[in-house]
DNA sequence: TCTGCGTTTGACAGCGCTGTCTTACCGTTT
DNA sequence: AAACGGTAAGACAGCGCTGTCAAACGCAGA
């Protein structure tokens, strides 16, 4: 297994080694037929030029970082998906690493981590995004990096999002259009973004289609299957149901169709269910759950290639609006009689 | 950000770069007066080694590979959060690479890989890890690997993995101890080997306590949701029900569940259920599942502290067992009357 | 005191590439 | 025919570290 190194490529193209890092590098000053006998050579050789080496010489060392602190493995395996898929169609790497510290020793870990591998750039998905002081860290090392779905700083960096309110108005607009007029909404918890988001899309289709939403038809819950579970039987034990429930997320739909299931409440005969976020627990379910799919695979697939463009000098855009899917599946159907 | 270089530290500790690589990389032949000088100015320096630079001068990278093409998130983000562990113990880092192609194009894949990025090892999850093209293109690779949970080649390089079949054993047993004398079980795919020997051990287990096993107490599944689902009908609607059943994984135990929910079976008051894996599902499901916890982290740890130390010289053991635990929640309970 | 041998330390080359600078080349213009 | 300007290609240094080998050192016994 001696390594092919450039060396071999040049001669037998018989160039320098100099215009086989051109070619390479897609660099201008190379005559279209060298160019082409250079290609031959490493086709024929089956040549791939080494990452240390280029990333030792040059400014690129052709690695990215994804750094999360998301304890959902669904979510973090999507968006490691979409960050895999950029670099790979780049001839990029791809490091994970878990940062579950904060304040100085975030700081700390980070300049750490970029002195012994200088990346390229890093991928930034929540909530970590938001951590001020990583930001700051990265900018110190001037290390380039792309937040998904951020919510503050907006202009500190460029990011990728996509629409919550938007997608909660029109999933409950699509409730309305089975019939459904009185919905009730379980949120998430206040001091998380998206969380107000959506219950603003909420509101505010009801609000346009006229419909009454009471104080009670509104519950807090935490995002987890618990607190789903605990607002769905307030909600469903209810002397006035609603005939339709949104969840926040999807694990607290779970939660809800967990309590509905117990109390023998058909779903969706008798109560309709949406979530939010299209989790995979969503079609482990019965029935399968009506949701919003979040393009998160997508959203890191485009803040990597963001960082890849940026490498190359290409500056590319400020933000990045990602469009949300509804899937309606077997929970959501026309109210009951 | 004017990176900090050995020389630094050298001239700081007023000895060579190459004692000071000497106390970096635990060679002997240092003072300890001498290792203890390098260190302190190591330390107020803040200097960490460039791994590009390591690796293109010495004989190792520092980059370890997990290679997967498991579709499950939850079981990769528990491979993945092992094998982070384990490397930034020991100043590894870790690329994720999925790998989904076979035969000729694998092996392909691997070869480029390997000469972008000099890797020091492989972790291989199942299904990955059972490829034969992937095992021959690593071996010419001379790419050192370890397995997680193989079942074929066992022979051929180490791996650690779990007792299936005394978890299995245990997990019936359990059941038996609650009272329960039939217990049916679904079995996954024959030529999945983890799955027979789940059986096996419910087999051994029921035989043992002189317990008869008809025909219609095993049903073989898919290892999927649905599958599950249907298997579940099959018992419960059936004539003389099981008091318990135990599913030869958790996603077929859960569509057991969604069935009984819909047939108003209580779970655990007329049928006990229990499940095998202990994926994240199982615990946002009401009632939580009794199931076998798969150390999958651990597992991962362990493969790649044996990869890091066989890079050290070290070698290890061939074959390292990991235990399993039995969970119970509240899917379990005596039989009804 | 000197020789001999093991231990500690350093000089130096070079890993495989890229950045910079220089030279060779080729077609135009005067 | 000479001079020019721009493009194509090569020479060379060096990125930050480790491996090899040689030198210096220190302590034993003669």
């Amino acid at each position: 297994m001696a390594a092919i190194t450039i060396d071999d490529v040049a001669s037998l193209a018989g160039v320098s080694i100099k215009t086989v890092s051109r070619v390479l590098n897609h660099e201008p000053h190379v005559r279209a037929a060298t160019r082409e006998r250079v290609l031959a050579a490493v086709d024929s050789l089956k040549y791939r030029p080494n990452v240390s080496a280029r990333a030792l010489a040059g400014s690129r060392s052709y690695l990215m970082a994804l750094f999360f602190d998301n304890p959902s493995p669904g979510y973090v395996h999507q968006i490691e998906t979409g960050a895999m898929g950029a670099c790979r169609n780049s001839g990029y790497y791809l490091i994970v690493e878990e940062m579950l510290e904060s304040g100085v020793e975030l700081e700390r870990r980070v300049a750490a981590f970029n002195s012994t591998v200088r990346m390229d750039g890093v991928i930034l998905p929540p909530p970590l995004c938001d951590r001020t002081e990583l930001l700051a860290a990265l900018d110190a090392e001037k290390v380039p990096y792309v937040r998904i779905a951020p919510t503050t700083h907006l202009d500190r960096a460029p990011y990728v999002f996509m629409d919550d309110r938007q997608a909660a108005y029109e999933m409950t607009t699509y409730l309305q259009s089975l019939g459904h007029r009185d919905i009730a909404f379980i949120a998430g918890p206040p001091d998380h973004t998206a969380a107000a988001r959506r219950l603003e899309g909420f509101r505010d289709a009801m609000e346009q289609a006229g419909l009454p939403v009471g104080p009670d038809r509104v519950q807090n819950g935490a995002f987890s299957f618990l607190s789903g579970a605990e607002c769905g039987e307030l909600l469903l034990t209810a002397a006035d149901r609603p005939s339709a429930i949104f969840a926040g997320n999807d694990d607290m739909a779970l939660g809800v169709m967990a309590v509905a299931n117990r109390l023998h409440i058909d779903i969706p005969g008798t109560v309709t269910l949406a979530g939010f976020d299209d989790s995979p627990g969503a079609q482990v379910v019965w029935p399968q759950l009506t949701t919003v799919r979040q393009p998160v695979a997508d959203m890191a697939r485009e803040a990597t290639e963001l960082l890849i463009a940026a490498g190359r000098g290409d500056v590319g855009p400020k933000a990045r609006r990602l469009d949300f899917e509804i899937i309606v599946r077997q929970s959501s159907g026309p109210p009951a009689r």
